[in-house]
DNA sequence: ATTACTGCCC
């Protein structure tokens, strides 16, 4: 708007030479008649006083520039005003020139024209001028140059130094005012600065400033701030007013640290006491509600706020929509949280980038980048952490081809990557199989943190790699960083997945000893899912029996699943029964047992299980693989023939079978499903659906291409062995990652060592 | 005849 101002009051610049805004170039109106002209400058000063307290900036300034074709001089009086109307204008170079003016008429150390300097800069956040003026201000500053410089720090969230100053302004002996002390306690609330903060309270009693509606709002904000909700509580209490600043620090204050009953009481109170809540208020009471994890009922009062959110006409708000949609989100609301978001209408980054990041969290990650691309067409520029839930989508789908075009587009919006949407990205890599491209990311990353550290030895150990995964854990100690729980369970899964038995144990036992961390669930968890896939059944089934928790059906069907692996029907039956109790319509407990039946040849005890099962009405999760081809995505379920290349697929895979069943290939009927004739049964293993994937990716890419394959349950062990004799005869690297980890095969041979 | 400093959201 000001510069629109600007506009109408310069006259317009040669097209062929543009030169900016400035005083010499000006054209005046020419009815002079009704603009006075005085002979003395009071009444001059008077009049642009008095023209831009009415709001009249472009009649200020015209008085201003008729005061200087009369040739009086201005005085500090003049140029205060000048500079404070120059300010409005946000104009950053008539601003300096301004300025000049003030040094050429010798006021640029007066005080009352420093003061309007400072603040002037200040408004234009250029706070390297304002402090230059100030310090050339020497002994004129007084405690409003103080407070302006004070505050100019604390805006531009340089809270040490606005610190500093302050303690220099008590050197030089300037006392300080309410205003000094709450710009003094913000400081020392975002650095939680405690006991400085305390001692500033004690200067507010002290002096006598209380009671100040501001000062004690800040009191409030500082203690909730510092982790001491009750010292909040107490000074709120003891204000005679409060207003609707001080209901927000306080509802604030107590949604931060998760206390949700007080911040919704406060809330209420509030209402009860006449005070109309504003769009600080909402925020904080849905901030105290996304606190609240995995709550599958979201809470019905939050439904209410949400309300009143939009009966006061609040659902534009760019704060609002980003809480509304984080509430939603963190509930698993996804289809709330969208509508919350595109009742927003909003084109903030912020709020798309909370929106992409809510449907990535919830596993949508084909909605995400849908929603990237609209927000391309409306031309808002994406930020690193857009582009960092973007990298988790791709993972999340696998879709490696998306997956760059994105990482390169980044390239062209932004200078570098922060380390977390580099994090992103090495999983991302990862995940799609590119190991070396994600150690490469992981290389780049000039200051890695623990999170950088973690996300690799994750990585490290997806890929069967322990020896990687513990140099890494290694180098991150001598990095002078510290494990947490996230790292260990990684180091223990990478143990885990390859089978290192002692040296997961070893690291289990020393967790708290040598890491001061507890052992958590997942820790156990881990540890029994390694004991129990080397077939220490029974150590397993002790440490489930031992642990200080309570175990999910998942650790059963784990110790169920190493059952099958290690044919031992004894336990299995026991895990079974116990399964079939907690969980009677969990499909996967049936398959399970059936499974142990099955390798043991006990055939019409599985088929009893599975008639058992489908008499229930329930369905096995149905396996699915999907394979990558030209930025396209193909989905194959078993004996799949809805592509419209089918015929060509079944030939391959037809051909590719009958070459590697001559290079030593022998069916293992024990996966085949079991109501189906003895003689189909081999036939059937044959279009498992990362077979037919496999034989999709062989007809689509050229001689050699490395594959990579999805799969969305465990690989089964007869694929396994097919895809072996696979990289064998097609001479072909092949990556498959089923939902437990990453198998490469090559020359015959997987990574994984043919334990899993 | 003059300037101006403070509180609550992603």
């Amino acid at each position: 708007m000001a510069f629109s101002y600007c506009h109408s009051l310069f006259p317009p610049l040669q097209p062929q030479n543009p030169k900016p805004a400035n005083f010499k170039n000006l054209k005046l109106p020419r009815n002079k008649s009704s603009l006075r002209s005085p002979s003395n400058l009071i009444p001059w000063n008077s009049l642009i006083t008095k023209h831009r307290r009415q709001g009249s900036i472009q009649a200020a300034l015209l008085t201003f520039f008729e005061l200087r074709k009369s040739g009086i001089p201005p005085d500090s009086f003049t140029l205060s005003v000048l500079i404070s109307v120059v300010q409005e204008l946000a104009d950053i170079s008539l601003g300096c020139q301004v300025h000049a003016l003030s040094i050429k008429f010798g006021y640029w150390g007066e005080e009352f024209v420093a003061n309007s300097l400072i603040q002037m800069y200040a408004s234009f956040e250029t706070i390297d001028n304002a402090l230059r003026v100030f310090e050339g201000m020497s002994d004129s500053a007084s405690v409003v140059s103080w407070n302006s410089m004070i505050a100019e720090f604390v805006s531009s969230e340089l809270f040490s130094g606005g610190l500093k100053l302050y303690g220099d302004m008590q050197r030089v002996g300037v006392e300080p005012t309410p205003t000094t002390l709450s710009s003094v306690l913000k400081s020392c609330a975002n650095l939680k600065a405690v006991s400085e903060g305390k001692q500033v309270h004690a200067q507010v009693i002290v002096r006598g400033f209380v009671p100040n509606e501001i000062l004690e709002t800040v009191l409030v904000d500082f203690h909730c701030r510092c982790g001491e909700v009750e010292n909040g509580r107490l000074v709120f209490n003891q204000m005679k007013n409060r207003n609707v600043f001080s209901w927000n620090s306080m509802i604030r204050g107590c949604s931060q640290i998760g206390y949700r009953e007080e911040a919704l009481m406060c809330f209420q109170a509030m209402r009860r006491g006449g005070i109309t809540p504003d769009k600080f208020t909402y925020n904080a009471i849905l901030a105290a509600a996304a606190t609240e994890e995995d709550n599958h009922n979201l809470p019905r009062e939050f439904r209410l706020i949400h309300a009143s959110v939009i009966k006061a006409g609040l659902v534009m708000d760019r704060f609002i929509g980003t809480s509304l949609i984080a509430v939603y989100s963190r509930n698993h609301c996804l289809r709330e949280a969208k509508l919350a978001f595109e009742d927003t209408n909003s084109t903030d980054m912020a709020v798309w980038s909370s929106m992409i990041s809510a449907t990535v969290k919830n596993r949508e990650g084909q909605e995400a980048i849908n929603l990237f691309v609209r927000m391309l067409g409306l031309r808002i520029e994406p930020n690193s952490y857009i582009f960092s839930s973007l990298f988790l989508a791709c993972s999340d789908l696998s879709a490696i081809e998306v997956g760059k075009q994105i990482h390169g587009y980044s390239f062209k919006i932004i200078n570098s990557l922060d380390s977390a949407a580099k994090n992103s990205l090495m999983t991302m890599y990862s995940n799609c199989g590119f190991l070396t491209e994600a150690m490469t990311m992981f290389d780049s990353i000039s200051n890695p943190h623990l999170v950088s550290f973690n996300s690799m030895i994750s990585v490290l150990a997806q890929h069967g790699l322990p020896n990687e995964a513990s140099k890494a854990f290694k180098d991150m100690e001598s990095f002078g960083l510290k494990p947490d729980d996230i790292t260990l369970l990684n180091l223990l899964s990478a143990f885990n997945h390859a089978g290192l038995v002692s040296e997961g144990l070893e690291l289990f036992a020393s967790m708290e000893k040598m890491h001061g961390v507890k052992p958590k669930y997942q820790h156990y968890a881990c540890i029994i899912d390694m004991l129990a896939r080397a077939g220490e059944i029974d150590q397993a089934i002790g440490l489930i029996n031992q642990m200080p928790f309570r175990p999910e059906p998942s650790l059963w069907r784990i110790v169920l699943g190493a059952c099958g692996k290690h044919q031992n029907i004894g336990i299995g039956v026991q895990v079974a029964e116990k399964l079939i109790e907690l969980e009677p319509h969990e499909a996967t407990n049936y398959v399970l047992i059936a499974n142990v039946y099955a390798r043991l040849g006990r055939l019409a005890e599985a088929e009893n299980i599975r008639h058992l099962m489908r008499d229930k009405g329930l369905k096995k999760e149905e396996g699915l693989s999907w394979i990558e081809i030209k930025r396209k995505m193909y989905k194959f379920r078993v004996e799949d023939k809805s592509h419209p290349q089918s015929k060509e697929i079944y030939d391959k895979l037809r051909d590719l079978m009958n070459k590697i069943t001559s290079t030593g290939y022998e069916p293992d009927v024990s996966f085949t499903v079991h109501d189906i004739e003895e003689e189909r049964r081999e036939e059937s293993l044959w279009y498992h659906a990362e077979k037919l994937a496999f034989a999709f990716g062989v007809i689509s890419t050229g001689e050699g291409v490395k594959l990579r394959i999805m799969k969305n349950l465990r690989v089964c062990g007869d694929c396994h062995s097919a895809f072996k004799h696979f990289s064998l005869i097609t001479k072909r690297e092949i990556l498959l990652k089923d939902n437990y980890r990453f198998h490469h095969f090559r020359d015959g041979a997987c990574s994984c060592g043919d334990y899993w």
